[in-house]
DNA sequence: GATGAATGAGGTTTCATTCAT
DNA sequence: TATGAATGAAACCTCATTCAT
C-alpha cells in the first residue's frame, strides 16, 4: 500500500466514523423523542436523509443501533466522571462538580438523558454491557462520594443509598427539563449540587 | 326486572370487574418486564390462562391497557398522598412519611415504578390524561412539602426544584431496588427521607 | 370438559390438522416447481387462497414449512418401503416390488421427488433430522437388498454401492419423467426394476 | 495499434480471461456449498479476495454466473464424452469408457455434480440454453449407448429408460459420495460400470 | 481497474385486532 | 362468554446492482 492509498483510505475511514457518529446522534434523538420500538428505521433514515438501507452500511440491526448509542452516551458520561476524578480539587468540590457535569452532559448532549430508560429493550447480550459500563459510571462516582464524606461516620448501606438518591435525583432531571426553561442546565446543576451535598453536611 | 335477574347481574359485574382488575395488574407486570411493545397481547393472555381474543372483552386496545395501568397506578400514588395530607400529623412529619408511603408504593405494589416509563407510547390523547393526573400527584406533593418547609426562606425555583430532587430520588429507585435486598421498601423510605430531609428537620 | 366441548376440539383439530396438511402439500408444489428460495410465502398462500399472515397459524417460518414437507415426503418414502419389507413376498420379489412402489411415490405423490434435491436450504438442525430420516430409508431399503442377494458372494463395497446406484437410478427419475409421458409410473417402475435387478432374478 | 499496445492488449485478456475463470471456479464451489440463492455476491467476492464491486468488471449479473457455471461444467462433461466417442474402442468399451469419465468429471472437476440441481433458479432464457446443452450431452451419451448394445433386441423406450437409468445412478453419486471416502473416483467408476453394463449383458 | 457507498425493491415475519361459531 | 382462525398493515432486513471517485 503506497502513501496515496494510504491517505485515501484513511479519509475514507474518517468519513464513515464521521457518518456513523452523525448516524447515531440522530437515532438517538428519535429514539428519545419516539421510544425506541415506535421509532422506524425509516424515521431515523429519513431524518438523515438517507435510504433505509443505506443505514445498514453502518449499523447492524436496530437493535445494534440502540446499543450503540447506549454505549456512546455512557461514555460520555464515564468521561466527564473522569476529568472530575482526576482534577485537583479539593474532595467536595470534586464531588459538586461531578454533579453539575454530569447534569450538564445529561440534559444537553446527545440525549444520554432519555436512553437511560430503555436498556429493558436490549438483548440480553448487549444489555449485559451495557450495564457493565453503567456500573463503571457508578464505581467512579461512588469513589468521588466517598472520598468527599470521607470525614463523616456513615454505614456502608447509608453510603450507597445515598449516592443512589443522588444520583437518582439527577437522572430524574430529563423528565422535567426544558431546553427552553428560564435555568441553565449549569445553574440547574448549581442548585442541585448545593441541595444533595448540603444535606450531606448537615450530618456531619 | 325481577330481583332475581337483578343480583345475577350484579354478580356478574362484580366478576367482570375482578377479572379486568386482574387483568390489568398482570398486564402492569408483563409491561414492566418486557417493556410495553416487547409484550405481547398473548404474552398477557397466556399469563393469565385465557386466550388472545377473550381479552377483548375487557379491555378495548393494548393501549387502553397501558393507559389504564397507568391510571390505575396514578390513583394508588395519589391517593396514599392524601391519606397523608389529610392525617393529622405536623407538616414535618407528613412530608416524611409521604417520602415513606411513595417509596412503598412505588416498589411494592402494582409496579407503579416500571410504568413511569412509558408514558411516551400512549397516544397523544392519552398521554395528556396521564400527565394531568401526574401533575395533580405533583401538586399535592408540592403542597405537603412547601407546608414542611414554610418557615424557611427559599426563592420559587428553589422549592420546585428541590421537591423535583426529591422526587426524581425516589422514583429511581426501582431502577437498583431488588426486592431480594437486605433492606425493606420501608427501611429504605426511612433512610432516604432522612437523606433528603433530614437538614430541614434538623432546623425545624 | 363435557362432550359437547370435546367434540367441539377433536373436531377443531381435525380441521387444523387438515388445513396444515394442505398446505403442506401445496407448499411442496410450490417448491418443487419454483424452488425454494425463489417461491415466496405470497406464492403460497395466494394457490391457497389465504393470506400470507393466516399461513403462520400453521407453520412457524418459510424453513420450517421445508422441513415438515421433506419429514412427511420421506415418511410416504419409508411407510412404502416398510409394508414391502413385512409383506410375505420372497427376497427377490421384495426388491422388485420395493423399487416399483418408491418409483410410484417418487413420481406420483407429494413431489417427493423435486424435494430431495433442497436439503441443503434448510438450516443445519433441520438438516440433521433430515439426514437421519433419509437414512433411515436407506437402511430399509439396503436390508430389503441384501436379502435378496444373500446367496451371490459380492463383497461389502460392492453391495452398498449396488444399491446407490439403484437408489439414484431411481432418484433421477423426476428429472425426465413428465407426467403426461406414455409409460406409467408403474410400467417405468417395472422396466427399471427389470433392468437394474434383472440379472440377479436370472441367476436366482 | 502498434506492436507493443497490441501485445499488450493481449496481455490484458489473458489476465482478463484468468480472473473470469478463477472467479467462476469458486462460484460454483460456493454455489455448490450453500445452494445458488444464499450464496451472496459478497461470499463470492470474499473467497477471491476481492470485493463485490469488482466482480462486476467479469461477470454480468449472479445469473450470468450460474449460467456461464454451468456451460463450463456441461462443456467439461460433453468434452469428455466425445473424446471416447472418438476414440478407436469397441463399442462396449466405449460406453465402459463413457461411464467413467463421466463418474471422475463428476466427482472432481468444478463441481459439475452439484450443479446439476440448479437449473430451475436461472430465467427461462439462460435455462433453454442449459437444456439445451444437456440435451446434446445425452444425444451423445445416448450414441454410444445405443451402439453398445446394438445387437440386442430393446423397444425404444427401454433404451432410452435404460439410459436415462445408467445417468441417474451415475449423477446421484455426487449425492452419497465423499472425497474421503475409501474408493477413488476412478474405482467407483470401474464398479458402477461393470453393474451397469453388466445389467446389459444378461438381457442379451 | 478497483472500491466503498448508496439504493430500493422485495422478502419474511409479527401482531393487534376482528369475527364466526 | 370464550376462542381459534383470519387478516393486513407495517416493520426489519438483505442484497444484487450501480456509481462516483
Amino acid at each position: 500500500m503506497n502513501m496515496k492509498s494510504f491517505e485515501k483510505k484513511n479519509f475514507r475511514q474518517i468519513r464513515y466514523e464521521d457518518k456513523k457518529s452523525q448516524i447515531l446522534k440522530n437515532a438517538a434523538k428519535i429514539f428519545a423523542k419516539k421510544g425506541f420500538e415506535k421509532a422506524t428505521m425509516e424515521d431515523v433514515s429519513n431524518e438523515l436523509l438517507m435510504t433505509k438501507g443505506s443505514l445498514y452500511h453502518y449499523i447492524k440491526s436496530k437493535e445494534d443501533m440502540l446499543f450503540q448509542c447506549h454505549m456512546k452516551a455512557l461514555g460520555m458520561s464515564i468521561r466527564a466522571l473522569e476529568e472530575t476524578l482526576n482534577s485537583d480539587l479539593p474532595p467536595r468540590m470534586k464531588l459538586h462538580k461531578a454533579i453539575i457535569r454530569h447534569i450538564e452532559v445529561i440534559t444537553t448532549e446527545f440525549v444520554v438523558g432519555a436512553l437511560r430508560q430503555q436498556e429493558l429493550l436490549l438483548p440480553k447480550h448487549m444489555q449485559e454491557k451495557v450495564i457493565k459500563e453503567r456500573d463503571k459510571f457508578e464505581r467512579i462516582f461512588l469513589k468521588i462520594f466517598r472520598e468527599a464524606i470521607k470525614t463523616e461516620h456513615s454505614n456502608k448501606n447509608n453510603i450507597k443509598m445515598t449516592a443512589y438518591a443522588i444520583l437518582g435525583a439527577i437522572n430524574w432531571i430529563p423528565r422535567w427539563y426544558s431546553a427552553e426553561g428560564k435555568l441553565s442546565p449549569t445553574q440547574i446543576g448549581e442548585m442541585m449540587a448545593d441541595y444533595l451535598i448540603g444535606k450531606l453536611e448537615s450530618k456531619g
